[in-house]
DNA sequence: TGAGCAATGCCCAATCTGGGGCATATCGTT
DNA sequence: AACGATATGCCCCAGATTGGGCATTGCTCA
C-alpha cells in the first residue's frame, strides 16, 4: 500500500491541471475500494473561478443539490471536519457535531443520490478557506474500514497538490498578514477591551490603538470589531487559547 | 511500515496522559531513524498549564532558548508550516518562507544544540492555535528522506491524540443558557450587524434587539459584543459554520 | 392562580466606535 | 536616494453601544 501512496504522491506532484489530479484521485479511490471522491474548499460555490478548489466524481445532480443549498460551509461532514485534524468515518458524525434535522435531511438525500458511507480528511491552512478530501462508498456498499491511514495520506497530499494547482492558476493577491502590533491589539479587542483600554495596556496613545484596530478590520474587510474577532479566530490569526487564557 | 503506523495510532488513542503519548512518540521516532520529536502548539509558552500542547525530547536547554525568545509563533519552521497542509523537510524552508537573519540565527543555534535536519507536519484546526509535529535527526546525521509519508501519518494522528488529552485536562465550562431569540440576535451580532440592522432582519424594534443582545451579554458576563461573540463561539452557542455561512 | 420567564416596547445619558484627514520616525529593500 | 511598510501621534464628528429604568403580553409550571 505504501508504494501505491508513494506513486500517487509522485504523480500528484507532477500534475499541472485540475483534471489530471481528478483523474489520479478517481483511480486511487477505485483501487482503495471507494466509488467516489470529493476534494473541496468549504465555500459556497456560485460559478466564479475564484470560488475555491473543487474536484469530485459524485453522482450527477448531487453538485446542483449541494450548490442550491449552499452547503459548502454548512454541510454536516464539512462542519465535523472543522473540529479535527485527522480523517474520520461519516459514521462518527453524531459523536462529532450535533446533527440538526436539516443535517439529517442532507445525509438522507446523499443516500438517495447513491452516496453511502465515507471517510473525510480535513485540510486546513491558516488564512485560507477550510477544505477536505473525502472518499465514499456507493450506497449500500461496505466502507473499507481498514483504509483510514491510507486515505489520510492520499487525502492530505491530494489537497496540497490541488492547492498548488489552484495557486498556479490564480497566483493573485496574497493577503497581507496582520502586523505584530495589529495582532496584539486584536487579542485585547477579542478579550472585550475598548480602544482606550487597549492603548493603556500596550502603552500607546488612544489614537494609535484605534489605528491598529482599524487596519486589522480593513485587512479582513470586517465592518466592525465583533466580526473582526470572529474572522481572526476563524483563520487562526488569534486563537481561543490565547484570547481566553487565564 | 503500515503495521507500525497502525500500532502507533491504536496506542495513541488509548493514551490518557501526555507523558504516555510522549513515550510513544519517542519510541516511534527512534524506530523511524529520528533522534528528536516535538509536538506543539505555536504559542508563546510562559509556564501556564493552559498555554497549549507541548511534548518533545529536544536536547536540554533548547526549550529555555526557545521560550526566552518566545519563538512559538515566530519560529521559522512553525511559520513555514502555516502555509501548507502537509509535512515538509526543513531543507525546503527557503522555498516556503522568506528567511530573515533572525530566522537563520535560530536555525544555526538549533544546530549548536544538536538538532539537525527534520520534517514537520502541520496541524491546524479552525479556532484553535496552529500546531505541528516535527521529527528531527541529530546534527550531522542524515534525514530518512523516504519516511515523509510515514511521518505525515504519525504526526497527524499524534497531534489529534494530544488534542484529545489536552481537552480532557481542561476544566469543563458550564453553559449559560441563552434564549432562542438571544441566539438569533447573537448570530447576527457575530456577523457584524449593528443593533438596528439586527432589529430589521428579525422584524422587531431597535430597542428589543438591543435588549436581547444586552441580556446575552449579561448571561456571559461579557463587557461588550466582541467578547460576547468570542464567548458564544467558544462554548458552542453559535458556531463558525452558522456565522460565516453564505 | 400566582411566580417566573421570554419576548416585546420606549426613554435618557455617557461612552465607544468607525470613517475621514494630517503628519513624523524608523526600518528594510530597491 | 527613494519607496513601502510599520508604528506612532492628533483632530473632528456622526452614529452605535452600553447601562440605567419602566411596562405589557403570553406562556408554563408548581
Amino acid at each position: 500500500m505504501f508504494e501505491r501512496v508513494d506513486a500517487f504522491v509522485r504523480d500528484a506532484r507532477q500534475a499541472t491541471m485540475a483534471d489530471e489530479l481528478g483523474q489520479l484521485l478517481g483511480e486511487v479511490a477505485g483501487e482503495l475500494g471507494f466509488s467516489y471522491f470529493a476534494l473541496t474548499h468549504h465555500v459556497a460555490f456560485d460559478g466564479g473561478v475564484r470560488d475555491g478548489v473543487r474536484l469530485h466524481n459524485y453522482p450527477c445532480g448531487w453538485q446542483e443539490y449541494f450548490d442550491a443549498r449552499k452547503l459548502g460551509p454548512s454541510d454536516p461532514v464539512h462542519r465535523a471536519s472543522h473540529g479535527t485534524s485527522v480523517g474520520f468515518a461519516w459514521s462518527e458524525l453524531p459523536r462529532m457535531i450535533r446533527l440538526t434535522e436539516a443535517d439529517q435531511q442532507v445525509l438522507d438525500d446523499a443516500g438517495r443520490f447513491g452516496i453511502g458511507n465515507g471517510f473525510t480528511v480535513p485540510a486546513h491552512v491558516p488564512g485560507e478557506s477550510n477544505g477536505s478530501c473525502s472518499f465514499a462508498a456507493a450506497q449500500g456498499a461496505a466502507l473499507p474500514e481498514e483504509q483510514l491511514a491510507t486515505v489520510q495520506l492520499i487525502g492530505a497530499f491530494a489537497f496540497e497538490a490541488a492547492r498548488r494547482i489552484w495557486r498556479m492558476r490564480q497566483p493573485p493577491v496574497e493577503q497581507p498578514a496582520l502586523t505584530g502590533r495589529q495582532v496584539e491589539c486584536l487579542l485585547w479587542v477579542a478579550r472585550g477591551k475598548s480602544d482606550w483600554e487597549v492603548s493603556q495596556i500596550l502603552g500607546i496613545s488612544h489614537e494609535t490603538a484605534k489605528r491598529h484596530i482599524k487596519q486589522a478590520r480593513e485587512r479582513y474587510g470586517s465592518s466592525n470589531r465583533s466580526l473582526l474577532a470572529v474572522n481572526a479566530l476563524f483563520d487562526g490569526a488569534i486563537s481561543f487559547r490565547e484570547v481566553l487564557r487565564r
